[in-house]
DNA sequence: TACCATTGCTACTTACTATGTAGCACCACG
DNA sequence: CGTGGTGCTACATAGTAAGTAGCAATGGTA
């Protein structure tokens, strides 16, 4: 398995601009999100995602897993030890959220 | 100023799904990202971000001034307070993803 | 004062991406 | 066999970004 050197046009092969092409797709932080908590199969992580297309869903799915972010077992789909690791800072994001909401 | 309570349909309220949807257009990671490093006007940060256009940054750059983590000043285009603390857990991001790029 | 470069930004067309809905192929169980 | 759940695809429509041109405002300079 080869870590792709872009997930957009950017092609820096830089891993950081690698992340926010992933990152900065529609829907690819609230899936890290949800399955986060559990794992989910495909219609449950859907209605999770506010009943996001499935065109949509199937692809993030797919680009999550080809960067080893997302793994699909029989229990469903669910974060592999990277995708834990990456949750974990979206955990902080959260505390930092509710901080800047209070801020208003 | 208000707390704005989506960022495109979510709409739930949580501070989070406001964060979800506003960074995960494109561009909005990015352009952290490099004003992270250091203030720069308009066409300065069109050329950092491999020249995206002006229509897109533009309002990348609304919605983030709404959401105060971005300002405008005569030294050009900067992070707040609040957009500081947010780059912060990018910086960790990235360290992240460079360790992320050695497990493939 | 008139010139000119720079700056932030808008207009508009084209290309890409997501939504919404229907439904298929596969599998397990009765 | 049916029946129900699963992952997923097809396809038409709507929404978002790219790409290019250029304008109005500002500030320096002659």
């Amino acid at each position: 398995m080869k870590f792709p050197d872009k997930a957009r046009g950017s092609n820096t092969g830089r891993p950081i601009m690698v992340m926010f092409d992933l990152l900065g797709k529609k829907w690819s932080l609230r899936i890290l999100w949800e399955l986060h908590q559990e794992a989910l199969n495909f219609r449950n992580l859907q209605s999770r995602c506010d009943q996001v297309s499935p065109t949509v869903l199937n692809n993030r799915l797919k680009e999550l897993r080809e960067f080893d972010l997302v793994e699909h077992q029989k229990d469903g789909y669910s974060l592999t030890q990277l995708g834990k690791e990456l949750s974990e800072h979206l955990i902080a994001l959260d505390l930092w959220a509710n901080n800047w909401k209070k801020h208003f």
